[in-house]
DNA sequence: CTGAAAGCGCTTACAG
DNA sequence: CTGAAAGCGCTTACAG
């Protein structure tokens, strides 16, 4: 049987009506076949089946789309991709994903220079039917906006922030609560007193968070916030070696840098200064990136659970997605906790 | 003018027919206007963009793709997402995508237990027009599989092989000269003449290629290649820290993982057993891990140019998309370098 | 159990 | 410069 105009296996023009002519029924009849929905005799469907094998027809996803009013894809937002953790959170994404069939769209904000186009751009995903679902991780999302994002009435999960004030779907991680904790194990479990501390660019969510976490620690401990101790950094390994001098001159027990890379290049300065691993003071950082465990001394650090965020995050856009229900918009809040390694001066030196 | 059935701002359920409808034309003119094709007059143009602001109105997308008979999306897939540098892949493709207008759709293996599965998966992702084109990250799947996707004849490019006898376009690194490479700087540089070599699993095409080239190498110095010293790992730190004993016993000059994970496991179980620093034999890895300047002793590697592979990808791409001309398809082959550091004898204790 | 027909929401020649 | 109409490739009540 061979048909004028297609080749077996070519199944890059072949459409639905071809196939219903072919095995001699209608369009309707090779849909139920294929989807499996209502009834189909035995008979037809195998005749069906043999001509959809024949020419390894596909239904065109978009057409379905289309007819079905939905793309079985949820787009995932993120700063970048390079960052320490990201991954664990297409991963936890992903992993939920993959078992209900649905596609990852990912858009990182890297790759543009206009941090308001990419936000443009992740809404009209939503607006244009591109996706069923969003999940966004833009901690520097301003309160209008996300209002915007939650009045487009999809489902729609913001990470990492709580946006308390707005009806929308949240995820994150307790910051300033891992800021605390990271203190009184500085301050309870070594009885460090003078404490720096080095934060973050002002205008970070996260960064303030943390900072936060750490002037209250001090304060809950009767401890004066010496403003002689914070100092400012911007994140990233090359600022804090900058400012790296000025911190060690005031002579604090410990240093907690509000992220990892900050607290990198603080050891890194300490031993270009000719510090010993002994005499450091005690350095910790904030995010346990995939290399704080393997640095010399170990960092210690606060982690964020990043895999459980994107996992409960998919998890709400499903149910969401499922429910249809009105119900009130979640916030969920995940706990961190403090990793302990040897840059706090526990295990100091192991292995020398 | 308030529209019954319609709120404003509601994006909801408004149409084009809709936006016509209240604009006065008809649904080709407002096409004409949103997407800026063909004649318009500058008043009706005034008169459509205004109800379309009103109404935030925002074409289908699924339907658009479907006219259009395209997606403007590319499908990305990888092994995971936590390996060291895959996401140095997405940021080179996503700086071109993101530059052309497309999005990216991403799947991973690890999401998934089969990967017969995912291959389906992924094929079908080209088959049902999900995607424009496709971008693979898969050195396990075997030819007559990358025959079937060659088949397709839609834009689809293997990363990491070659596959010279199938008429796909690839985008790889050189593993083998990249191995090779690694082993001039040990036996030149260094002078070693007993380098033990520490394989990945048998069925990694990379494993494969990383210890071909350290055979190679031995050859063309008139080395024998000793079995004694070719040791069997799996490419995880756990494994390496398995025979890092053995390895230790056959008292190497030099050992060469043939990727970082293992490296770090012998490293680490060389600190175990008492060796010190300096008295260690050289240890080098491959791949270059985000981690492999951090760890004591800094990892000379092999670098592969993750981030050129992924942009060299989805210009491929690109080009294939708009050109639509059959050119031939093109195998690009991108160069890897070692990255000396202090883990094979160079600069050995800088702050020691 | 099966088919004719309308519908999903756009785009695009073709007339005028 | 603008509109009527066909088309993209499916799905889904509605009849029978």
């Amino acid at each position: 049987m061979c048909v004028t105009g297609f080749i077996r296996g070519d199944s890059l023009r072949i459409t639905m009506a071809k196939i219903a002519e072919l095995a001699g029924v209608s369009k309707a009849t090779v849909s139920r076949v294929l989807n499996s929905s209502g009834y189909v005799s035995e008979n037809t469907r195998e005749k069906v089946m043999k001509i959809v094998r024949e020419f390894n027809f596909v239904p065109d996803a978009r057409a379905v789309n289309l007819s079905k009013s939905m793309t079985r894809t949820i787009g995932l937002v993120l700063p970048s991709t390079s960052g320490p953790f990201y991954m664990e959170v297409i991963r936890g994404i992903e992993d939920v994903l993959a078992f209900d069939g649905y596609y990852m769209l990912l858009m990182t904000f890297e790759a543009s220079k206009n941090k308001n186009e990419t936000r443009k751009k992740y809404k009209s995903l939503l607006e244009e039917k591109r996706v069923d679902g969003l999940i966004v991780f833009d901690p520097e999302a301003d309160e209008p906006f996300v209002q915007q994002m939650a009045r487009i009435k999809k489902p729609c999960v913001y990470l990492g922030r709580e946006y308390q004030k707005i009806p929308i779907d949240t995820v994150s991680a307790d910051n300033e609560t891992g800021s605390r904790l990271m203190m009184l194990h500085l301050l309870e479990t070594h009885g460090f007193r003078k404490v720096a501390f080095v934060r973050g660019p002002l205008d970070s969510y996260h960064g303030m968070e943390r900072f936060k976490g750490y002037r209250k620690s001090l304060t809950e401990w009767g401890i004066k916030c010496d403003d002689e101790l914070v100092f400012c950094g911007n994140f990233t390994r090359e600022g804090a070696e900058m400012v790296a001098e000025s911190i060690f001159s005031a002579k604090p027990e410990a240093i907690f840098a509000s992220n990892d890379e900050m607290a990198l290049g603080i050891i890194h300065k300490a031993k270009q200064l000719g510090y010993s691993l002994s005499d450091m003071p005690a350095i910790v950082g904030f995010d346990d990136a995939p290399w704080a465990e393997h640095i010399n001394p170990a960092l210690t650090t606060v982690r964020q659970p990043m895999y459980d965020i994107g996992r409960t995050a998919a998890r709400l856009i499903m149910d969401r997605l499922s429910d249809n229900g009105h119900k009130a918009p979640m916030k969920v809040k995940l706990h961190t906790n403090v990793v302990v390694r040897e840059s706090c001066g526990c295990f100091k030196n192991r292995f020398e």
